[in-house]
RNA sequence: GCCUCUGUAGCUCAAUGGAAGAGCAGUUCCGUCCUAAGGAAACGGUUGGGGGUUCGAGUCCCUCCAGGGGCACCA
């Protein structure tokens, strides 16, 4: 059955993209594409069938749908496997992909083969390395020497993006590193803004969880810069802060020991103990690990720089402490300690016993009396509360003391007035800092995008000119792709030595591949003219398709390539390529296939395999269980699911259209009038429902209606019923959906030439829509004392009327008063009573 | 710790503030030499607990409980 429609499909190719002249509205339905590590396993299958039924459904719907495929073929996995194996990367990686390629095909996904790409043809990143040359001239692609994560296992750096909270890389699961290298990154930063506005479009059409992660992660915050001077030194220190208004409450400094400023004041500081005190302090904060600096409850920890700065507001003395809470590359990477008003601040001056000085009186917060406390900081009335004697700072709303002429303002009224004081004062303006980091891309890998970058003897960068594109890998031969710390690409010396464009001297290449999230940053604009060796994207075909409308893929993605394929787009638009703003119009997440409450592993010895689930239930049953197992976002314990089950209701499925006896011809309006009416009501319910993503109430909806099909056939109007084939056809049509063999054997069996996916979705009759009589309930006091059959056009006094009537109602109310009648017709009367 | 989502039949889920439902599983029966396929019937509920608003609450509000997810030294 498999290899006959196989073939058919084939033939007929039902979802090729139709020509230019096509007429019909269009729908770019997109599926993230894989990484071919082996073969298809579950997840892919469920996330296939799912994005299957989207595509399917709106060309039943008379759309034209681009449905596409491709392979984030560039990657570790590949390099590792290689590297394993003694084999060359490609051959691994275009050996998978034609094995998950031929799977897809059996899994009857309805891609359109003839737009496949691969992003390690050369084909594909050439317009990689134009990408980056567009926003190399745009000054959005730039190197500097930072300190970076670094895997020891992969050896190689990782974007902020690739280090899980734990501190460890999210691919080879090792303790990161940091390590100080010249990189190339991506100004992401400088779209932080926008990033985080536009989610606003986005509201409603992708799952909030992803919008809330995306921002969280770009973590924008408002405060203000602040000049502190410093003494014996000319140029001041600035800080941010988003609570300026407890500037008068500062009592100590504190810098990133890493900064470059915490070595120049030490250096200053002209105190050898310091001095020693610092490096000391410096080497174990370099050697501390990532997860041990994210430790929540760690103890703080820092040294005395040996200096002091002056509070602007008040004169206050502060000294100035390196503390490796505070970050070298965030803000300022130095801030005015408030312990009061900060737990950090507060765990850090109680460790090292620094004043406490409160500034807000949290105690009443918008009304009430103005304290005066003294200039030590206590609060003698206050003791229970005092954050030097609690430990917990004041972080509430309240009013200002101790703040000069600001006293009585409020939290937010402070923070403006003092942002304008200081922006007179010229020591202040206002600012705003992101959590978000420029993107990393360099990779000390081979099996990547090579950077279009020259260097001349100097080491001055020279583009590529893009007429020279695609700069290809070379050949693995000769190449020791063993990580060791630098890209196997140096090796190849007369690919990396060069000579320049501009004179013909001699250059080197830059050795380093790009992040593969470039790869897939912008591949779904290649998807609509996958061979034009002329231009990375058609602006043509850009207008007709793109944006995306619907793309399909994992949660795991919610951050990376999400955020940076939002960038990417927004950068296009800026250069006038596209002329959107997000790549994606509408989202769907789907969850994971699990096993026994738990990620499906070898390790873990729950691993069900694809393949086997297959074999032993076939593709249409497997489908189908990924579509009833519950809403798609939901993850899927395979042992609550029954693939069984949906292969005994494919059976039954099929059994019903064998047991028609009719023609196609006949006439369905003198079919059976309530297998009519349960088929048109399936009809108008479950576009909305597939447009809404429940799936698995459309496949119980279609399953209700096999039931229904099966009890007229059996012991109603019999199978030559005219709505018994009605029905059995809107089944073949739905099923289509998501058990496409089965579809096309129902459609072959009821009489029909295939492909039951050329078909549309029937419109529904609206006469069958309308109920002839509804039953209306009387109630009296809210409990259900009678039933009545009425017209559904019935209108409200004449139901009120005939419930009056009735005698059950009359005997509930007896000889109580009628305080209030509700009536909705025609379901309900509710008569209140007093008694 | 903060934010957020979800608790409905054994399982997976429905139900514009208006009769608590479906599918699957399980049970019983029919069928069959036996097994399976297939068919029929019934069973299954304090809608997590408590309070409130309302003529009327699974649905809205408050609170508690339980689970999931996200964030968490970013000044």
């Amino acid at each position: 059955m498999q290899e006959k429609w196989l073939k058919v499909w084939d033939d007929l190719k039902p979802f090729s993209t139709a020509g230019k002249d096509d007429k019909r509205p269009r729908k770019y339905v997109l599926d993230m594409f894989p990484y071919p590590s082996g073969d298809l396993h579950m997840g892919h299958a469920e996330a296939y069938a799912l994005g299957d039924v989207i595509a399917r459904y709106w060309r039943l719907q008379g759309f034209n749908v681009l449905h596409p495929i491709g392979w984030d073929s560039f990657g570790l996995p590949a390099e590792n496997a290689a590297i394993k194996r003694g084999v060359d990367p490609r051959e691994w990686t275009y050996d998978n992909i034609a094995q998950q390629r031929d799977s897809m095909r059996r899994y009857a996904a309805s891609f359109d083969w003839d737009r496949v790409l691969h992003t390690s043809d050369p084909e594909y990143y050439k317009w990689n390395q134009w990408l980056f040359l567009q926003l190399y001239k745009k000054g959005l692609a730039y190197r500097k020497d930072s300190w970076v994560n670094w895997d020891p296992v992969d050896q190689t750096v990782l974007a902020n993006e690739q280090v899980l909270p734990d501190g460890t890389s999210e691919r080879s699961g090792a303790l990161v590193v940091k390590k100080k290298l010249t990189q190339w990154y991506f100004r992401i930063t400088a779209y932080a803004d926008r990033l985080l506005d536009d989610l606003n479009q986005l509201e409603g059409s992708w799952p909030s969880k992803v919008i809330s992660m995306q921002r969280n992660w770009i973590g924008r915050s408002t405060g203000a810069d602040v000049d502190f001077a410093v003494e014996g030194r000319d140029e001041k220190i600035t800080v941010y802060t988003t609570r300026p208004d407890t500037l008068f409450g500062a009592t100590f400094m504190v810098v990133a020991p890493d900064s470059d400023l915490a070595a120049e004041l030490v250096a200053g500081a002209d105190d050898a103990e310091v001095q020693a005190a610092f490096a000391k302090y410096l080497t174990r904060v370099q050697q501390s690990s990532e997860i041990e600096r994210l430790t929540v409850d760690r103890e703080k920890t820092g040294v005395f720089t040996g200096r002091y700065a002056i509070n602007p507001v008040n004169g206050a003395r502060l000294p100035i402490w390196a503390a490796d809470y505070v970050l070298s590359d965030y803000g300022q990477g130095a801030i005015m300690a408030v312990p009061a008003h900060d737990q950090r601040d507060l765990d850090f001056a109680r460790a090292f016993d620094l004043p406490v000085r409160v500034v807000i009186d949290t105690t009443q917060p918008v009304t009430g009396a103005i304290r005066i406390i003294p200039e030590d900081g206590t609060l003698p009335e206050l003791d229970d509360m005092n954050p030097a004697i609690t430990g917990n700072a004041l972080t509430g709303e309240g009013r200002l003391i101790n703040s000069g002429a600001f006293d009585g303002l409020s939290k937010v009224n402070a923070i403006s007035k003092i942002i304008a004081w200081l922006g007179e004062q010229g020591i202040g303006r206002a600012a705003k800092n992101y959590r978000l980091r420029d993107w990393l891309i360099s990779r000390q890998r081979y099996w990547g995008t090579p950077i279009p970058i020259l260097y001349d003897e100097d080491g001055n960068e020279i583009p590529v000119p893009e007429d020279q594109l695609p700069i290809e890998l070379p050949p693995t031969e000769g190449l020791d792709l063993k990580p060791k710390g630098t890209s196997p690409l140096g090796g190849a010396t007369d690919w990396v030595n060069t000579i320049s464009p501009i004179d013909g001297s001699p250059v080197r290449r830059d050795t380093d591949t790009m992040d593969t999230f470039v790869d897939s940053s912008w591949y779904f604009l290649r998807f609509l003219n996958p061979h034009d060796d002329t231009r990375a994207f058609d602006p043509r075909e850009v207008d007709k398709w793109a944006p995306v409308d619907q793309y399909v893929g994992g949660v795991t993605h919610a951050i990376l390539h999400l955020l940076y394929a939002r960038f990417i787009t927004k950068v296009l638009f800026d250069l006038g390529f596209v002329n959107f703003t997000e790549p994606f119009s509408a989202l769907l997440n789907q969850g994971m296939v699990q096993m026994d409450g738990a990620a499906m592993s070898k390790s873990k010895g729950n691993l069900i395999r694809l393949s086997d689930q297959l074999d032993v239930f076939g593709v249409d049953a497997i489908r189908l269980t990924m579509a009833f197992a519950g809403p798609p976002e939901d993850d899927i314990d395979w042992k609550d699911v029954s693939p069984a089950g949906s292969l005994k209701f494919l059976g039954r499925a099929l059994r019903v259209a064998q047991d028609v006896t009719s023609a196609p011809e006949v006439l369905w309006k003198n079919g059976d009038i309530a297998l009519r009416r349960q088929t048109h009501r399936f009809l108008a319910d479950a576009p909305g429902l597939i447009e809404a993503f429940k799936f698995n109430v459309v496949v119980a909806r279609m399953m209700e209606l096999v039931n229904a099909i099966r009890k007229t056939i059996d012991s109603g109007s019999g199978p030559a019923d005219a709505a018994v084939r009605e029905a059995a056809e809107v089944v073949a049509v739905a099923l289509g959906l998501f058990s496409p063999y089965t579809a096309e054997e129902m459609w072959e069996t009821l009489g029909y030439p295939p492909s039951v996916a050329l078909q549309s979705w029937r419109k529904p009759d609206p006469t069958l829509l309308v109920e002839e009589s509804v039953t209306a309930v009387i109630q009296v006091d809210g409990k259900v004392r009678a039933r009545l059959e009425v017209s559904p056009k019935i209108d409200a006094d004449e139901l009120e009327e005939k419930a009056r009537d009735l005698d059950a109602i009359k005997r509930s109310v007896g000889d109580r008063q009628v305080v209030n009648v509700i009536v909705r017709a025609p379901r309900l009367v509710n008569i209140a009573t007093k008694p």
